[in-house]
DNA sequence: CCATGCGTATTAGTGTAGCAATACACCAGG
DNA sequence: CCTGGTGTATTGCTACACTAATACGCATGG
Protein backbone atom coordinates (compact mmCIF):
# COMPACT_ATOMS: atom_id res chain seq x y z
CA UNK A 1 0.00 0.00 0.00
CA UNK A 2 1.18 3.68 -0.61
CA UNK A 3 1.02 5.35 2.69
CA UNK A 4 1.87 8.58 0.86
CA UNK A 5 -1.92 8.93 -0.17
CA UNK A 6 -2.95 9.26 3.40
CA UNK A 7 -1.02 12.21 3.72
CA UNK A 8 -1.60 15.60 2.98
CA UNK A 9 -0.66 19.30 4.08
CA UNK A 10 -2.10 22.60 3.91
CA UNK A 11 0.65 24.73 2.95
CA UNK A 12 -1.74 27.64 4.26
CA UNK A 13 -3.27 26.48 7.25
CA UNK A 14 -1.02 28.41 9.54
CA UNK A 15 0.32 25.17 10.98
CA UNK A 16 3.73 23.94 10.04
CA UNK A 17 4.23 21.56 7.56
CA UNK A 18 6.38 19.11 9.43
CA UNK A 19 4.19 19.66 12.72
CA UNK A 20 1.33 18.49 10.25
CA UNK A 21 3.08 15.36 8.85
CA UNK A 22 4.39 14.40 12.63
CA UNK A 23 0.55 14.82 13.37
CA UNK A 24 -0.98 12.70 10.89
CA UNK A 25 1.48 9.83 11.24
CA UNK A 26 0.69 9.28 14.77
CA UNK A 27 -2.85 9.88 14.04
CA UNK A 28 -2.54 7.04 11.67
CA UNK A 29 -0.35 4.86 13.61
CA UNK A 30 -2.89 5.04 16.47
CA UNK A 31 -6.08 4.47 14.16
CA UNK A 32 -3.79 0.93 12.43
CA UNK A 33 -3.76 2.71 9.40
CA UNK A 34 -0.24 2.77 9.08
CA UNK A 35 1.00 -0.93 11.24
CA UNK A 36 3.88 -2.20 12.88
CA UNK A 37 6.83 -2.95 10.12
CA UNK A 38 5.40 -0.85 7.36
CA UNK A 39 7.24 1.99 6.07
CA UNK A 40 7.26 5.54 5.91
CA UNK A 41 7.07 6.87 2.34
CA UNK A 42 10.50 7.92 1.39
CA UNK A 43 11.48 11.11 2.35
CA UNK A 44 11.66 12.44 -1.28
CA UNK A 45 8.73 10.54 -2.53
CA UNK A 46 6.94 12.20 0.33
CA UNK A 47 8.58 15.57 -0.09
CA UNK A 48 8.02 15.82 -4.13
CA UNK A 49 4.10 14.45 -4.02
CA UNK A 50 3.53 17.28 -1.38
CA UNK A 51 5.77 19.78 -2.96
CA UNK A 52 7.77 20.65 -0.46
CA UNK A 53 11.55 20.32 0.78
CA UNK A 54 12.66 17.11 1.21
CA UNK A 55 14.67 18.81 4.53
CA UNK A 56 10.81 19.36 5.76
CA UNK A 57 9.71 15.86 5.92
CA UNK A 58 13.72 14.73 6.68
CA UNK A 59 12.57 17.10 10.10
CA UNK A 60 9.52 15.70 10.70
CA UNK A 61 10.66 11.87 10.80
CA UNK A 62 13.46 12.69 12.81
CA UNK A 63 11.23 13.91 15.54
CA UNK A 64 8.79 11.09 14.96
CA UNK A 65 12.45 8.74 15.24
CA UNK A 66 12.95 10.73 18.48
CA UNK A 67 9.55 9.90 19.74
CA UNK A 68 10.20 6.13 19.06
CA UNK A 69 7.32 6.16 16.89
CA UNK A 70 9.62 4.98 14.28
CA UNK A 71 13.16 3.71 13.41
CA UNK A 72 15.71 4.31 11.11
CA UNK A 73 16.59 0.90 8.55
CA UNK A 74 19.98 2.36 6.72
CA UNK A 75 19.09 2.12 3.04
CA UNK A 76 15.74 1.23 3.21
CA UNK A 77 13.78 3.97 5.56
CA UNK A 78 11.76 5.08 8.20
CA UNK A 79 10.14 1.66 9.67
CA UNK A 80 7.24 1.64 11.68
CA UNK A 81 7.60 0.73 15.71
CA UNK A 82 5.23 -1.46 18.10
CA UNK A 83 4.29 0.64 20.48
CA UNK A 84 6.58 0.64 23.18
CA UNK A 85 6.21 -1.36 25.93
CA UNK A 86 5.69 1.85 28.65
CA UNK A 87 7.77 1.91 31.35
CA UNK A 88 6.61 4.88 32.84
CA UNK A 89 4.09 4.42 35.92
CA UNK A 90 0.42 4.74 35.13
CA UNK A 91 0.34 7.68 37.21
CA UNK A 92 2.91 9.94 35.53
CA UNK A 93 1.32 8.78 32.18
CA UNK A 94 -2.47 10.30 33.10
CA UNK A 95 -0.39 13.31 33.65
CA UNK A 96 1.33 13.75 30.46
CA UNK A 97 -2.18 13.48 28.99
CA UNK A 98 -3.71 16.00 31.62
CA UNK A 99 -3.33 19.45 29.73
CA UNK A 100 -4.42 18.08 26.75
CA UNK A 101 -7.67 17.06 28.31
CA UNK A 102 -7.79 20.74 29.98
CA UNK A 103 -7.80 22.17 27.06
CA UNK A 104 -10.11 20.29 25.62
CA UNK A 105 -12.84 20.86 28.55
CA UNK A 106 -11.92 24.59 28.22
CA UNK A 107 -12.93 24.21 24.41
CA UNK A 108 -15.76 22.17 24.82
CA UNK A 109 -17.32 24.43 27.52
CA UNK A 110 -16.96 27.74 24.71
CA UNK A 111 -18.34 25.42 22.01
CA UNK A 112 -21.17 25.06 24.64
CA UNK A 113 -20.75 21.06 24.04
CA UNK A 114 -22.51 18.35 26.57
CA UNK A 115 -20.29 16.19 28.27
CA UNK A 116 -22.35 13.48 26.39
CA UNK A 117 -21.59 14.88 23.05
CA UNK A 118 -17.45 15.16 23.62
CA UNK A 119 -17.61 11.66 24.97
CA UNK A 120 -19.29 10.45 21.98
CA UNK A 121 -17.30 12.31 19.76
CA UNK A 122 -14.14 11.12 21.66
CA UNK A 123 -15.06 7.10 21.84
CA UNK A 124 -15.23 6.26 17.89
CA UNK A 125 -11.28 7.95 17.96
CA UNK A 126 -10.36 5.90 20.99
CA UNK A 127 -12.35 2.51 19.86
CA UNK A 128 -9.40 0.55 17.76
CA UNK A 129 -6.73 0.68 20.92
CA UNK A 130 -6.68 -1.01 24.53
CA UNK A 131 -4.40 -3.76 22.98
CA UNK A 132 -3.86 -4.84 26.57
CA UNK A 133 -6.77 -6.91 26.75
CA UNK A 134 -7.16 -9.50 23.66
CA UNK A 135 -10.64 -9.39 23.09
CA UNK A 136 -11.45 -7.58 20.19
CA UNK A 137 -12.90 -5.26 17.33
CA UNK A 138 -15.77 -5.66 14.70
CA UNK B 1 -11.90 37.52 45.91
CA UNK B 2 -8.43 38.11 44.24
CA UNK B 3 -8.37 35.50 40.78
CA UNK B 4 -4.62 37.00 40.39
CA UNK B 5 -4.14 34.38 43.06
CA UNK B 6 -5.31 31.20 40.80
CA UNK B 7 -2.91 32.53 38.08
CA UNK B 8 0.83 31.72 37.58
CA UNK B 9 3.10 31.38 34.96
CA UNK B 10 6.31 29.45 33.86
CA UNK B 11 8.43 31.17 32.28
CA UNK B 12 10.98 28.20 31.51
CA UNK B 13 8.08 25.82 30.41
CA UNK B 14 8.80 26.93 26.96
CA UNK B 15 5.26 28.26 26.45
CA UNK B 16 4.30 31.69 25.55
CA UNK B 17 3.61 33.77 29.06
CA UNK B 18 0.64 35.32 27.38
CA UNK B 19 -0.23 32.20 25.83
CA UNK B 20 -0.18 30.28 29.81
CA UNK B 21 -2.45 33.13 30.90
CA UNK B 22 -5.09 33.13 28.41
CA UNK B 23 -4.85 28.58 28.57
CA UNK B 24 -5.39 29.42 32.46
CA UNK B 25 -8.19 32.06 32.34
CA UNK B 26 -9.94 29.76 30.01
CA UNK B 27 -9.76 27.01 32.40
CA UNK B 28 -11.12 29.14 35.39
CA UNK B 29 -13.88 30.21 33.28
CA UNK B 30 -14.94 27.00 32.37
CA UNK B 31 -14.31 25.41 35.45
CA UNK B 32 -16.42 28.08 37.07
CA UNK B 33 -14.11 29.62 39.29
CA UNK B 34 -14.43 32.58 37.44
CA UNK B 35 -17.66 33.77 36.93
CA UNK B 36 -19.43 35.58 34.64
CA UNK B 37 -19.48 39.23 36.07
CA UNK B 38 -16.33 39.10 38.07
CA UNK B 39 -13.53 40.86 37.23
CA UNK B 40 -9.77 39.36 35.96
CA UNK B 41 -7.11 41.59 37.86
CA UNK B 42 -6.34 44.68 36.59
CA UNK B 43 -3.22 44.46 33.63
CA UNK B 44 -1.20 45.98 36.07
CA UNK B 45 -1.72 44.09 38.93
CA UNK B 46 -1.66 40.60 37.48
CA UNK B 47 1.72 42.10 35.67
CA UNK B 48 3.88 42.81 38.66
CA UNK B 49 2.12 39.90 40.89
CA UNK B 50 3.54 37.46 38.05
CA UNK B 51 6.75 40.04 37.17
CA UNK B 52 6.26 40.15 33.79
CA UNK B 53 5.91 43.46 31.16
CA UNK B 54 2.22 44.58 31.64
CA UNK B 55 1.83 44.52 27.63
CA UNK B 56 2.56 40.55 27.97
CA UNK B 57 -1.00 40.64 30.61
CA UNK B 58 -2.55 42.66 27.89
CA UNK B 59 -1.82 41.08 24.82
CA UNK B 60 -3.66 37.97 26.69
CA UNK B 61 -6.97 39.83 28.01
CA UNK B 62 -7.49 41.31 24.17
CA UNK B 63 -7.22 38.30 22.60
CA UNK B 64 -9.83 36.95 25.50
CA UNK B 65 -11.88 39.49 24.44
CA UNK B 66 -11.38 38.78 20.60
CA UNK B 67 -12.37 35.41 21.17
CA UNK B 68 -15.62 36.74 23.42
CA UNK B 69 -14.72 35.32 26.87
CA UNK B 70 -14.19 38.86 28.42
CA UNK B 71 -15.44 42.14 27.66
CA UNK B 72 -13.66 45.32 28.25
CA UNK B 73 -15.56 47.77 30.79
CA UNK B 74 -13.84 51.02 30.06
CA UNK B 75 -12.23 52.59 33.54
CA UNK B 76 -13.13 49.43 35.51
CA UNK B 77 -11.37 46.17 33.91
CA UNK B 78 -11.96 43.07 31.77
CA UNK B 79 -15.41 41.57 33.42
CA UNK B 80 -15.96 38.24 32.47
CA UNK B 81 -18.64 37.41 29.96
CA UNK B 82 -21.92 34.29 29.93
CA UNK B 83 -20.98 32.17 27.82
CA UNK B 84 -22.32 33.06 24.36
CA UNK B 85 -25.36 31.91 23.04
CA UNK B 86 -23.61 30.02 20.00
CA UNK B 87 -25.00 30.99 16.59
CA UNK B 88 -22.76 28.16 15.10
CA UNK B 89 -24.88 24.66 14.24
CA UNK B 90 -24.17 21.80 16.20
CA UNK B 91 -22.08 19.79 13.43
CA UNK B 92 -19.51 22.93 13.12
CA UNK B 93 -18.99 22.41 16.78
CA UNK B 94 -18.37 19.49 16.82
CA UNK B 95 -15.96 20.10 13.50
CA UNK B 96 -13.87 22.71 15.74
CA UNK B 97 -13.13 20.36 18.51
CA UNK B 98 -12.43 17.13 16.17
CA UNK B 99 -8.60 18.33 15.79
CA UNK B 100 -8.07 18.29 19.13
CA UNK B 101 -9.88 15.30 20.08
CA UNK B 102 -7.45 13.42 17.18
CA UNK B 103 -4.67 15.03 19.03
CA UNK B 104 -5.83 13.16 22.52
CA UNK B 105 -5.86 9.68 20.76
CA UNK B 106 -2.76 9.62 19.53
CA UNK B 107 -1.39 10.75 22.34
CA UNK B 108 -3.44 8.11 24.42
CA UNK B 109 -2.43 5.72 22.17
CA UNK B 110 1.16 6.39 22.39
CA UNK B 111 0.49 6.28 26.14
CA UNK B 112 -0.83 2.87 26.04
CA UNK B 113 -3.97 4.51 28.11
CA UNK B 114 -6.95 2.72 27.61
CA UNK B 115 -9.91 3.83 26.25
CA UNK B 116 -11.88 4.01 29.84
CA UNK B 117 -8.64 5.55 31.23
CA UNK B 118 -9.17 8.58 29.10
CA UNK B 119 -12.47 8.58 29.60
CA UNK B 120 -12.25 8.39 33.15
CA UNK B 121 -9.72 11.52 32.96
CA UNK B 122 -11.76 13.39 30.90
CA UNK B 123 -15.06 13.09 32.38
CA UNK B 124 -14.54 15.36 35.93
CA UNK B 125 -13.06 18.24 33.47
CA UNK B 126 -16.49 18.14 31.59
CA UNK B 127 -18.88 17.81 34.82
CA UNK B 128 -19.84 21.39 35.56
CA UNK B 129 -20.71 22.75 32.23
CA UNK B 130 -24.27 21.20 30.41
CA UNK B 131 -25.75 24.58 31.66
CA UNK B 132 -28.94 24.36 30.04
CA UNK B 133 -30.29 21.32 28.20
CA UNK B 134 -31.23 23.08 24.97
CA UNK B 135 -33.22 20.51 23.87
CA UNK B 136 -32.34 22.24 20.07
CA UNK B 137 -30.54 20.21 17.18
CA UNK B 138 -28.72 22.33 14.65
C1' DC C 1 -11.18 69.91 37.68
C1' DC C 2 -7.64 66.57 38.95
C1' DA C 3 -5.91 62.25 40.66
C1' DT C 4 -5.90 57.66 39.99
C1' DG C 5 -7.20 53.79 38.19
C1' DC C 6 -8.34 51.19 33.83
C1' DG C 7 -6.54 49.03 28.91
C1' DT C 8 -3.60 49.80 24.73
C1' DA C 9 -1.46 51.92 20.46
C1' DT C 10 3.07 52.45 19.00
C1' DT C 11 7.58 51.21 18.39
C1' DA C 12 11.45 48.46 18.79
C1' DG C 13 14.65 44.66 19.98
C1' DT C 14 15.81 39.80 20.18
C1' DG C 15 15.47 35.24 19.22
C1' DT C 16 14.30 31.51 16.66
C1' DA C 17 10.95 28.76 14.07
C1' DG C 18 10.33 27.27 9.61
C1' DC C 19 11.86 26.27 5.24
C1' DA C 20 15.18 25.58 1.67
C1' DA C 21 19.79 24.50 -1.24
C1' DT C 22 23.74 21.91 -1.08
C1' DA C 23 26.60 18.23 -0.40
C1' DC C 24 27.45 14.20 2.13
C1' DA C 25 27.42 9.26 4.36
C1' DC C 26 25.40 5.10 4.20
C1' DC C 27 23.35 0.63 2.42
C1' DA C 28 21.28 -2.88 -0.92
C1' DG C 29 21.78 -5.17 -5.01
C1' DG C 30 23.67 -6.20 -9.33
C1' DC D 1 33.19 -1.94 -7.95
C1' DC D 2 29.05 1.04 -9.40
C1' DT D 3 24.19 2.63 -9.31
C1' DG D 4 20.38 4.21 -7.31
C1' DG D 5 18.05 4.19 -3.23
C1' DT D 6 17.87 5.64 1.81
C1' DG D 7 18.19 9.80 5.58
C1' DT D 8 20.76 14.11 7.12
C1' DA D 9 24.43 17.51 8.59
C1' DT D 10 25.38 22.13 7.42
C1' DT D 11 24.39 26.58 6.27
C1' DG D 12 21.73 30.48 5.38
C1' DC D 13 17.77 33.27 4.93
C1' DT D 14 13.28 35.32 6.11
C1' DA D 15 9.40 36.10 8.63
C1' DC D 16 7.29 36.51 12.69
C1' DA D 17 6.56 35.39 17.62
C1' DC D 18 7.46 37.23 21.93
C1' DT D 19 8.50 40.56 25.05
C1' DA D 20 9.29 45.10 26.43
C1' DA D 21 9.47 50.61 27.22
C1' DT D 22 6.96 54.58 26.43
C1' DA D 23 3.26 57.47 26.18
C1' DC D 24 -1.53 57.94 25.52
C1' DG D 25 -6.91 57.97 25.80
C1' DC D 26 -10.57 57.28 28.68
C1' DA D 27 -13.62 56.51 32.86
C1' DT D 28 -14.42 57.08 37.66
C1' DG D 29 -15.30 59.83 41.72
C1' DG D 30 -14.15 63.23 45.17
Amino acid sequence: MDSALLISVSPTSGVPIYRQLIDQVRSLIASKRLQPGEFLPSVRTLAQRLQVNPMTVSKAYSLLQRDGLVELAPGQGMRILPPSPVKIPLNQRRQALLPLLRQVAATAYQLNLTQQQVMDLLAPLLENFDRDSEANPG
